[in-house]
DNA sequence: CTGCCATTGATTATAGCTGACCTAGAAAAT
DNA sequence: ATTTTCTAGGTCAGCTATAATCAATGGCAG
């Protein structure tokens, strides 16, 4: 009972694992049933374990032949040295590190210029609609928007290390 | 098998992959005895499949010797895909229909999985932060934050420059 | 005790599909 | 040339099967 939502975790995971593709398409209906619970618990868990943060994107379709497809990043980008990206970042940042910070990235091909153009317009939109915060207030929180982003994209070197896990775990 | 709507989906882009020319004819009537539904189905998957904003114009005449003709659009350039992405945003937009979107963009190569996933984690976070405002408030600024990105993303320049002309350039 | 995570079920939203009725155009009849 | 008829295709409301959301509750760790 305790564990309802972290076996399902574990099969959407296996499944994943299994597929020749980077995604699983399931049936909502079909997963409640299989592990006898309401269906809302799937997208709790979904919403819990398989974020955007996490490194996944999920579609579905509602109606009929209705479907829920969980894909799961996984561009190959080798290199570890962002491991410690949480740690260059800190607590708070203002945009002008922030922007060093993914110059050096790109410098290293962790991320491409798009990807970095991406991240720094995100950081100017919040900058414009915080404007009237204190200025710490504004750099906590492009510090927490920036580790998100970065965490998603890094996420995907994690892949093997949450894959010898699983399979210990088994 | 998967729904009655993917099928004739694929056979129509299969039948456009086939052909010399960027366009197919059909009849209505011979689609929907082929695959055993009522004619109106046909409409159904023109409608939700074949837009204008998927990249399809559908020209048809009624009567006598009637047909639909299926015609791909394909040569876009940067700016006019801005002003249609633009376009498909609007003045507001929920996070669902962000989503869905962005996973046409993807399948149509505008923009990558990682990209889609930054983009994905930015909404979220804004949702976050404006969890307090209204729904509408907090679409608008999905629309505009999305706009921003996107229209960042197809301006940008290919140029393919070196590592080491990007040293140089600091 | 308190706060967070897990679970549930009631309510709401939406894709897919059908069928009844509508319209355009060509050919046949006059 | 005009009217009639016939053969397509078009529209739309509404039903069903799903999925999403939300508010309420339970239960465990700190």
């Amino acid at each position: 009972m305790r564990n309802l939502s972290h076996n399902i975790e574990q099969y959407i995971l296996n499944r994943l694992d299994g597929e020749e593709e980077n995604f699983v398409s399931l049936r909502r209906k079909d997963l409640a049933e299989m592990f006898e619970c309401v269906p809302s618990q799937i997208n709790y868990v979904l919403r819990s374990r398989f974020s955007p943060e996490q490194g996944y994107i999920i579609e579905s379709r509602r109606g009929e032949h209705g479907y829920i497809k969980i894909v799961k990043i996984s561009c190959v980008t080798p290199e570890e040295k962002v491991e410690h990206t949480s740690d260059l970042i800190g607590k708070s940042i203002s945009l002008h590190e922030a922007s060093r910070l993914l110059e050096y990235l790109e410098d290293r091909e962790l991320i491409t210029q798009r990807e970095r153009l991406l991240i720094e317009i995100a950081l100017r939109h919040s900058s414009r609609i915080w404007e009237d915060e204190t200025n710490n207030r504004r750099e906590e929180m492009f510090a927490d928007l920036l580790k998100r982003m970065l965490k998603g994209l890094m996420l995907i070197k994690d892949e093997k290390k949450t894959r010898r896990e699983r399979i210990i775990s088994l």
